[in-house]
DNA sequence: TAAATAGATTTGCAGTGCAAACTATTATTC
DNA sequence: GAATAATAGTTTGCACTGCAAATCTATTTA
């Protein structure tokens, strides 16, 4: 029990969800940065980019910080350490994974 | 324009998703699965797994053959040339796009 | 023959991604 | 200086999706 297989099946979806990711690798280089970056970075529409950074933030993975810059809003998105760790271990994960299931063979 | 994080963005939900990248990974390795082996390494339920099943199919990555075996219907589930090509190249794809994550700089 | 088991599909629904619509503020044009 | 456009971001609405429960068919057992 608990094959390769089942684990790939279990993948936190939170995490690998195309959006999601490409948002917390992005940040996982860059530490912070701001929306706008990070819609001109993702491609993502503006609705799209901000529910799915509400949806990180809930989940404690990132934080948001509301600033007047300019006289401009500026929504400033931090990656959190658990949101460092989480995003680097699904890297590895996924990496492992694959390794794992080339290495695979029936009836274990 | 055309980031890497766009790329990651814009990954293939089909093939992305936790069960069906597990059951596409598995036949890729096993080539031919039936669905009661299938459902035993992947740890999905049978509702899960057929449906999961069936969008593969639609999409052309996997082949099912019913027959009866010893007097049991049996689903043997294939991976198609196309399918092969599309879980190695979205394997391919990841590992990709994580090593030019990692080697990415703003402003470029 | 009734009940249980095996193999698989269909149904129902909660949850999700995403673009359109909207809000609020600042800049520009006439 | 009113109207219009642009900027920054959120909310809404809905089509789609994953998944377990319910269902169906065929076989085996009591």
């Amino acid at each position: 029990m608990g094959s390769v297989f089942e684990e790939m099946a279990g993948l936190d979806r939170l995490i690998h969800e195309p959006s999601r990711l490409a948002i917390l690798t992005a940040l996982s280089t860059c530490q912070r940065a701001d929306f706008v970056f990070l819609q001109r970075i993702t491609g993502l529409t503006g609705g799209n980019l901000s529910s799915q950074i509400s949806k990180l933030a809930d989940a404690g993975l990132v934080s948001v910080e509301k600033k007047i810059i300019a006289k401009r809003s500026n929504t400033l998105v931090q990656i959190t350490p658990r949101g460092q760790e989480a995003i680097e271990q699904h890297w590895q994960q996924l990496e492992q994974l694959r390794k794992s299931a080339q290495e695979w063979k029936p009836k274990s």
